[in-house]
RNA sequence: CGGGGUGUAGCUCAGUUUGGCCAGAGCACUCGCUUUGGGAGCGAGGGGCCGCAGGUUCGAAUCCUGUCACCCCGACCA
C-alpha cells in the first residue's frame, strides 16, 4: 500500500482518551468515534482485525468447529422463550420494525444458535457439534469507555457446542482452552486463565482469559506462591481454624444507645474494638425475596456467592424503603435479633467463632451487645460469603493473596441444559429416547484483543505490534521523494516486496523525514527499511521498531533479510 | 441511574463574567519559493448557521428557557 493515498489520518495530539490504547488508536489512525462507544475501524485496525480473526479462525477450525454466521437482528420471541428478553437488563438493545414486531440486537446467540441447532440436528450421530462465528454484537453499557475495551458495538467471536453426554463437553471445553491458550499466545499477549463467575449466561464450569494490564476493570485474584488464580468475585475463602472457644459464658443480651451510628467504623470507635470484631449487616433482595447476610465488620459481601448460595439468578442489595419495610429500622442500624419479617439468615462462615455478637438492633440509633447465636437469633446457614481481599490465604496451597487488574478477551463457559431446557432443545439418543442437548459455549472479544494488545505493547512513540498481527509486515520509508536515486531505489524495493508477497506499507509521501519517522513509530509496524542518502550506494537501513537497533545492508539483501 | 464538565474551523483551544469591529489563534489543508535523516521557514489562500430550538433585545457565540450530544467521576457494605 502506497501511502500517499492510504487512509492513515494520525493526530499530534488527542483529548479525551484515558487509556493507552485509546490514545494510540486515535493518534496512530486506528480507529475512529462515531458515538459513545461506538468507533469506525479504519484500514490499519481493519487489517489487524483480520489477522486476529484469522488465528482465530485457524485455531477454531483446528479443533474441528464449523464457522457460520447468524443475523444481530433477531425476534425478540427467541428472547422470551428463554426468558432473557425481560432478566438480560438495560444493555439488551431493544427496537421495533415498522410493524412493531419486536426485536433485539444480539449481545450473544445462544438463543438463535438453539434454536437453529433442534430444528436441524436431532439425531446423537451429529454429535458433538461446535459452531462459531465471528460478529458484531451490541450491548448498551450504561457507561462505555476506554476505547474499544468497554463499546457498545464490538466484534465478538462466539462458539457453541452440543454434547449428547457430559464427558463429551468436558472434552470440547479442554480443546476450546488449549486453543484460546494457542490464539492469546499467537497475538502476543501476555494472560492467564481464571475461574470466574457464569455471569447471566448461567451454567457452571467457566474460565475467564485475562489479559494483564492496569487498565482493565475486572480484578484478578492471584497466589504468589502457586498458580492459582480466579476472579475475585469467585476466589474461595479457606475457613481460619475457629478461633475462639464456645463454652466461655457470655453476659445476656443488652441493648444500647448509639445515636447517630450508622457505619462499622463509627460503631468501632465508639465501643473501642476492632471492625474485626464487629459483625455487619446486609439486607439483598433474592429473587425477589429479602435475605440477610452477616459478615465481619471489615469484610465485604461478594453478591455473587450470596446468589449462588440461594440458587438465585437475581441478587442485590435492598433500597432504604424495603430495609425500612422487612427490619423496621434504616440501614446502619441492622441486625438479626427481631426482625420484623421472617426471613434468611446468612452469615459468613468467618463468624461461626464468635461467642458473642455486636450487632443493630432493627431499630434506629440501637444496638445490641452480646448477642448470641442459637440463644438470641438463628443464623439459616453459614457459607462462604464474603470477597477475597489481598492478604487472604491462598484456597489451594496457603500461599498470599494478591490482586492484579486485567482485561477479560475470552470466556468458555459449559453451559449444561440452561437453553435447550427453556428452549426444547433435543435430539435422540441410541435408544431412540428424546434428550436434551448439553451446551458450552466459548467467547473471544476480538476488538478488544486488538485494544489489549496496544496496552501490552507500545512506547512513548506509539504502538509496538507483535508480527502475528501488525498491519503490515514491513514499513518501507523513502526519506526524500523528491531525491530521484532514493526514490527509484524504493520504488524498486516496493514492487520487489510486493513481488515476493511480502506485506507493506510504502511510505512514498512528500512529507519530511522527521514527519514520516514520527508517524511509523506511531504505527508500530515491526519491521522498517528507511532509504536514504546512501541509496548512491544500494546501502539502505532495517531497523527494529521494538528495539530501535538498525543496520545498514545492501538493498540486494534485503528481500532475504525480511523474510528469514 | 446520580454528580461534575464540555459543545466555536478537520484537530487543540481562546473569546462568554461586562451583549455592539469578536468570528479568532496554533496545528492541519491549498498554492509558491526555500529546506530535506526525527513532527521545517517565509509568503499568499480556502474553511465555521459559535451543538440544536425557542425567547429577551435596535443588536446574541455572549443573557434566559428548553433540548440533544459527548467526556469524566461515582453507584449504594448499613
Amino acid at each position: 500500500m502506497r501511502q500517499k493515498t492510504a487512509l492513515i489520518p494520525t493526530l499530534r495530539s488527542v483529548a479525551e482518551a484515558e487509556m493507552i490504547s485509546h490514545q494510540l488508536l486515535l493518534r496512530a489512525g486506528f480507529i475512529r468515534q462515531v458515538a459513545a462507544g461506538v468507533y469506525t475501524y479504519l484500514p490499519l485496525a481493519q487489517r489487524v482485525l483480520n489477522k486476529i480473526s484469522t488465528i482465530v479462525r485457524e485455531e477454531m477450525d483446528r479443533i474441528g468447529s464449523q464457522e457460520l454466521l447468524m443475523p444481530a437482528l433477531n425476534p425478540a420471541e427467541l428472547w422470551q422463550e428463554s426468558g432473557r428478553y425481560d432478566t438480560y437488563g438495560p444493555e439488551l438493545v431493544k427496537l421495533q420494525d415498522r410493524h412493531d414486531r419486536r426485536f433485539i440486537l444480539g449481545p450473544t446467540h445462544e438463543e438463535t444458535i438453539t434454536d437453529l441447532v433442534r430444528n436441524a440436528v436431532n439425531t446423537y450421530k451429529k454429535l458433538p457439534m461446535t459452531l462459531y462465528q465471528i460478529q458484531t454484537k451490541f450491548r448498551d453499557e450504561k457507561r462505555p469507555r476506554s476505547g474499544l475495551l468497554r463499546g457498545r458495538e464490538f466484534i465478538m467471536k462466539d462458539a457453541y457446542s452440543f454434547h449428547a453426554d457430559r464427558e463429551s463437553l468436558d472434552e470440547i471445553y479442554q480443546d476450546m482452552y488449549q486453543a484460546y491458550v494457542n490464539i492469546f499466545t499467537r497475538c502476543g499477549l501476555e494472560f492467564g486463565s481464571v475461574e470466574a463467575d457464569s455471569g447471566s449466561i448461567g451454567g457452571k464450569g467457566t474460565h475467564e482469559f485475562m489479559v494483564f494490564s492496569e487498565a482493565g476493570e475486572d480484578k484478578i485474584a492471584i497466589c504468589t506462591s502457586c498458580d492459582y488464580s480466579a476472579n475475585i468475585e469467585m476466589a474461595e475463602i479457606v475457613i481460619d481454624e475457629t478461633s475462639s472457644a464456645n463454652d466461655e459464658t457470655v453476659a445476656p443480651i443488652e441493648k444500647i444507645h448509639t445515636p447517630n451510628i450508622k457505619t462499622i467504623d463509627q460503631l468501632a470507635t465508639f465501643l473501642q474494638v476492632g471492625p474485626n470484631a464487629l459483625v455487619k449487616t446486609l439486607l439483598f433482595i433474592v429473587d425477589e425475596q429479602p435475605v440477610m447476610v452477616l459478615v465481619r465488620g471489615d469484610h465485604e459481601v461478594n453478591e455473587v456467592k450470596v446468589k449462588n448460595i440461594m440458587e438465585a439468578s437475581t441478587c442485590f442489595m435492598a433500597d432504604e424503603q424495603t430495609i425500612r419495610n422487612v427490619t423496621g429500622a434504616s440501614p446502619g442500624s441492622l441486625g438479626p435479633v427481631n426482625v420484623k419479617e421472617k426471613i434468611t439468615i446468612l452469615a459468613d462462615q468467618a463468624l461461626r467463632g464468635f461467642a458473642q455478637w455486636h450487632i443493630g438492633a432493627n431499630q434506629d440509633d440501637y444496638h445490641f451487645l452480646h448477642a448470641v447465636e442459637g440463644r438470641d437469633f438463628e443464623v439459616s446457614k453459614y457459607a462462604d460469603l464474603r470477597t477475597i481481599e489481598e492478604g487472604d490465604k491462598c484456597p489451594r496451597c496457603g500461599g498470599i493473596i494478591r490482586f492484579q487488574k486485567g482485561v477479560e478477551v475470552g470466556h468458555i463457559f459449559k453451559l449444561g441444559t440452561k437453553y435447550s431446557d427453556a428452549m426444547k432443545g433435543t435430539f435422540l439418543d441410541a435408544n431412540g429416547r428424546e434428550q436434551m442437548y448439553i451446551m458450552g459455549c466459548y467467547g473471544i472479544g476480538i476488538s478488544r484483543t486488538l485494544s489489549a494488545v496496544v496496552e501490552q505493547h507500545h512506547d512513548e512513540g506509539g504502538i509496538i505490534w507483535p508480527e502475528a498481527i501488525s498491519p503490515y509486515a514491513v514499513h518501507l520509508i523513502a526519506v526524500n521523494m523528491k531525491d530521484e536515486t532514493q526514490r527509484n531505489l524504493a520504488e524498486k524495493l516496493y514492487k520487489d516486496l510486493l513481488h515476493a508477497g511480502v506485506e507493506v506499507l510504502f511510505d512514498d509521501r512528500p512529507e519530511r523525514a522527521g514527519v514520516k519517522f514520527k508517524d511509523a513509530d506511531l504505527i508500530g509496524i515491526p519491521k522498517r527499511i528507511v532509504v536514504g542518502s546512501k541509496a548512491t550506494e544500494n546501502l539502505i537501513e532495517l531497523k527494529s521498531r521494538r528495539s530501535g537497533e538498525s543496520q545498514e545492508v545492501n538493498a540486494d539483501q534485503i528481500l532475504t533479510l525480511i523474510q528469514k
